[in-house]
Parts: structure tokens; sequence; C-alpha cells
DNA sequence: GCGCCAATTATCCTGTTGTATAAAAGGAAG
DNA sequence: CTTCCTTTTATACAACAGGATAATTGGCGC
């Protein structure tokens, strides 16, 4: 007679949080795949029937987990310039180059992104979960260009955020998935250039050399 | 006793063919999970046997069918040009406003990308499709940027394909998933006053109508 | 028309998946 | 210390996955 396992309690926040962690450190780690009912009870620590009783569906869980994704990557650009205020150039070149660097630019990061985005066109509700991501970024994007010392109407800042948002999703993207072939810095400076050339101004000069802040280390240890 | 099924004998290309797009159909319809073997075998017409018989594995299928994904979308891009020869400028808008519009931008073309860009990470195989994908078509823009009436060293033509290439997988990304939130048209516009502004050249006002091209209609039968 | 080999079908197999249900035990309240 | 509620474990199950093998049959060479 095998004796049962014995447990500890947790509660409720603590338990999902660790199913979430242990499921996207599974995605990221071997695709979507990896991530079964079983596996992600092993890696949080508990047995798989748990998952039942914390998430209706193996489905739920996966939408959660991809939720808290996006709002990782977007809290960690929101929050960065809390501690940096500088004049309005800086701020977009400290925005777009913490965009464009670990750990944010990450093969693991990547990977846990990819590993969700093919749900987003069947599910409804992973899509609703994209569109207000890609909005919240986009619309951060806009408010620093709108702080920029120039004149601008509400169409042509509209386009100018697409466009800024789109190279730094193209650079993330490739730079995340074929990190090999580029230089060190390398994409930061292209996205710095990139972005200036779209707005008119030169952001590589007005770069400052960016510190290493506590939300970065913080989104590294879940990331 | 039911009678056994009748068949045709076909030839090898033929099959693998048939094979690769009843995969292709199925990731982008319902993701990965939706192309099992029987699904695919069904839907190609034949039994789930068969397709042990061409394929060493479902995986080796899988990349096959990417394999041709990325090749369709290059070639798309490669050929485009052939029928329309015009100024250095007029090319490069045409490249750059095709890569913009329909069958390249859809719903069912970034969702079988999607399915399997996740696999390219943990897959090494899929890694080298990806980047000579990836550099293909960089190359491609780079030879336009090139053949623009201006002077610029290797590294600045470099970096200028790179960020050009990002704009235009960003907003590809993007209005795929979310085509509502993007007027018509304006998409293209954006990529080319983007692409345009990183040149230092006006697109927008380079860009002839476009005819659908013969490649066009081949490429949205398949996608 | 005949034979033969490869293409194709049909069946079986073993593992795994998500889920449902019942039994056990942690631990706060009294 | 006992009670009791809910978390947690344990087990079972039906569905389905990819793969292996054996039995058929299509159609080309002769």
């Amino acid at each position: 007679m095998t004796p049962r396992r014995t447990y500890r309690r947790e509660p409720e926040e603590k338990r999902r949080e660790a199913l979430i962690t242990a499921a996207q450190e599974l995605v990221a780690e071997g695709g979507p795949k990896a991530a079964t009912v079983r596996a992600i009870a092993e890696r949080a620590g508990v047995t798989a029937g748990l998952i039942r009783h914390y998430f209706a569906s193996k489905e739920e869980l996966s939408q959660a987990a991809y939720r808290a994704l996006m709002d990782q990557m977007t809290d960690f650009g929101a929050h960065l310039l809390d501690d940096a205020p500088a004049d309005p150039i800086s701020r977009l070149a400290i925005f777009v180059a913490a965009s464009l660097r670990p750990p944010i630019v990450d093969g693991k990061a990547v990977g846990l992104w990819a590993g969700y985005i093919h749900q987003v066109r069947s599910d409804p509700a992973l899509l609703a979960v994209h569109e207000s991501s890609y909005l919240r970024f986009r619309n951060a994007l806009q408010a620093l260009i709108a702080d920029l010392p120039r004149k601008a109407d509400a169409t042509r800042l509209r386009r100018e955020a697409i466009a800024c948002n789109a190279v730094i999703d193209g650079l993330w993207l490739e730079g995340s998935v074929l990190p090999e072939i580029f230089a060190p810095a390398e994409l930061e400076q292209i996205g710095l250039s990139s972005v200036g050339a779209i707005l008119g101004l030169d952001l590589v000069a007005a770069m400052p050399a960016l510190p290493v802040t506590p939300h970065a280390e913080r989104l590294k240890d879940t990331a």
C-alpha cells in the first residue's frame, strides 16, 4: 500500500499563478504540445486533477497564460519610463531601445508568444486579448510620439504609431528567432534610426545610456 | 463483407503535393492540432497509412509543408516584378505594396504561418528553413534598395534592408491578425510612407496602379 | 493477357490526452 | 481534540494520437 502523497494547502491566487507560470515555461521550452495537463501539474508541484479545480478546462488555463504573457510584456514598457523622466525625445528613444533588447528580445519569450499566437485566429477570447494588448502598446507609443515637439494631426499620429509599432514588432520577431545573424546592439540601432526616420528626428543621438531597471530584472525572472 | 475501397495510383510528386496542401489547409483552418494524420489523409482523399509511405514521419510532413509555405511566399515576391519592369523607385514601391495586400496579407496565411512558427525554435531543420527564407526576402529587398539612384555603403544598405523588412513583417502580421482595425489600403499606405522615410524618398508618389498579376491569382488558389 | 512489384488500404497496437469522479487529508474554528 | 469544509490526491475512462504490419489491388513491362 503506497502512502498517499503529502501536500500543503495554498491560497487560490498562488496556485493559479504557479500553474500559469508552469504552463508558460513548458510552452516556451517545447511548444504547445509539451504543455500537457500532467506536465504542467508536475512542473507546478501538484497533481493533474488540481488543474481542473482552478480552471474549468485546459483551454481556460491556456487563455490565462496568454493573457498573463501579454500583460507582462506591455506592463514592462508601461513602467519602464517611470524611473527615467527626461525630455520627450529621450523618453521615446528609451522606450524603443528597451523593446529591442533582452528580456523582451529573447528566444524563450518569442517561443512562448509563438506557442499561443496560432490560437488567436480561431479563439475569439484570445483574439480579444491580442487586440487589446496590441492597442495598449501602440497607444503607449502614440502617446510618446504626441509629446514630441512637433505638429501632427490625429491621422498622421495614428499612422506613425502603427508604423513604429510595426518596425519594433518585426525587429523583435526576427531578432528573437535569429539572434545570431544580428550584431550585438544592432537591433536597437536599427530600431532607433528607423523610428527616427519615420518621425523625422534623430533618435540615435538622443538615446542616453540605459541603466538596467528594476523592471527589467523582474521580468527576466518570469520569462 | 464491406468491399475494399477502390483507388487510383498517382505519381509520387502529385501525392506529396496533395498531402502537403491538405496539411496546410487544415493548419490554416484549425491550427496545428487539427492537422492529424487521419484528417490530412481524408482531406487528400487517401487513407492514413499512405502518409507514412511518402513521409518517414508526420513531423517530416510538417517540415515539408512549412518549407512549401515559405517558398510560396518568397516566390511570390521574387516573380512579382517580372511582368512590371519600371524605374527602380516604382519597382520598390510595387514590391512593398504587394507584400501588404492580399493574398499575402490574409487571415488564413498568417494562421498557417503561426501554426508552424513555434516549431522553428525547437526544430533545427525548420530554423534553417526560416533563416533561408528570411534572408531570401531581405536580400530581394536589399537588391531593390541598391538599385535606387543614391549612394549607400554596404553597412547602411544592410541596415536599411533589415529595417524595411521589419516594417513589412510587422504590418503584415498585425494586418493579417486584426484586419478590421485597419482601413482598406491603409497598410499599403503606411508601408510605402514608412519605407520611403527610412530610405529618404517618396514611395507613395512613385506607386503606380498595381494590376492583378497572374502570380497573385496563382498564389490565391493555394493559399 | 499475365505476372509482378509498388502503391494503397485496412486493421491493430500502444501510449497519451483531457476530463470525470471518488477518496483522502490539510488545517482553521470551536 | 474533534469537526467540518474544501483543497488535493488518486484512479478510471473514453477518445484519439502516431506508428507498425499485413492484406489487397492497380497498372506497367513483357
